[in-house]
DNA sequence: ATGGTCGACACTCGA
């Protein structure tokens, strides 16, 4: 199985570019995040033509929304929690029906927090710690195996996951509290996988911001973008790319494409 | 320390 995480940062503008990316990468799964797009007007039907059979979607207007493509058969899972209570579109969850095995899927997209290090203060930074709060509970009472779960944390837990460890440290996305949030996360039964292959202090970022004249240049990065399995599913993986070219492509996303391998 | 750039949508908000 080849599965893919990529916050498009808003699915129809980008719908050529995900058409690219489907023919060279030929990725069996690919989870979207902030699809920013209704329902009612998700492009399914050319979505059908680039070979994605099936397809399960959650949008609202304007921002969020996820979705989760496949070429093998999806089974939604429709039991998962209205997080914090606001019905945000930020997490859908399927079983991947493989020819040999099946495997649960869930992609997320977790609250930015916006600017301010400070639940006081900031009423977005406390949304962000209460969805990590609520998804450690609820993960910690799931299965922990035959899963795996991706998606834009908006959390770059490790020193080297950002280009400045000391810089960032009040920096939302990067301040001890988060990291300590995700980490307890993690903990309910995660493994994960991209530094489980590509260990510190190899620097490993997934987005670069807009405001940057020379993003690559200047390689202001983060890793906001992750890939966790459970334990069972860790002999299966096998490598992962981190698309940092399509960084450069025409109007990109200010996040790239991560693509992982699992002999499954 | 500040402002820098995007996308959606309708004026400004979220990132």
């Amino acid at each position: 199985m080849r599965l893919v995480t990529w916050n498009i940062n808003s699915l129809r503008l980008r719908l050529p570019l995900l058409a690219q990316l489907t023919l060279d990468e030929r990725p069996d799964v690919i989870c979207l995040q902030e699809t920013k797009v209704p329902d009612p007007l998700f492009p399914a039907d050319k979505l059908q033509e680039l070979g994605w059979e099936h397809q399960v979607y959650w949008g609202m207007k304007g921002y969020n929304g996820v979705a989760i493509l496949s070429r093998h058969p999806l089974e939604r899972v429709l039991d998962v929690p209205n997080w914090c209570g606001r019905g945000d579109s930020r997490h859908v969850a399927a079983w991947v029906s493989l020819p040999h095995a099946k495997v649960l899927v869930h992609n997320f997209y977790v609250p930015a927090g916006g600017d301010i290090p400070d639940i006081n203060e900031n009423e977005k930074f406390a949304h962000k710690l209460s969805f990590l709060k609520e998804a450690r509970e609820w993960c910690s009472q799931q299965a922990a195996e035959k899963t795996v779960l991706v998606g834009d944390l908006n959390i770059a837990p490790c020193e080297h996951d950002v280009w400045s460890h000391k810089q960032l440290l009040k920096i939302v996305s990067h301040t001890p509290v988060e990291v300590e949030a995700l980490n307890a996360w993690l903990a309910t039964g995660f493994v994960d996988a991209m530094r489980h292959v590509t260990p510190e202090p190899e620097k490993l970022y997934t987005w670069w911001s807009y405001r940057n004249r020379d993003w690559r240049k200047s390689n202001r990065g983060r890793r906001l973008d992750h890939i966790w399995v459970t334990p069972d599913l860790l002999p299966n993986v096998k490598a992962f790319r981190v698309l940092k070219d399509s960084r450069d492509w025409e109007s990109p996303s200010d996040h790239v494409p991560v693509v992982m391998d699992f002999t499954i």
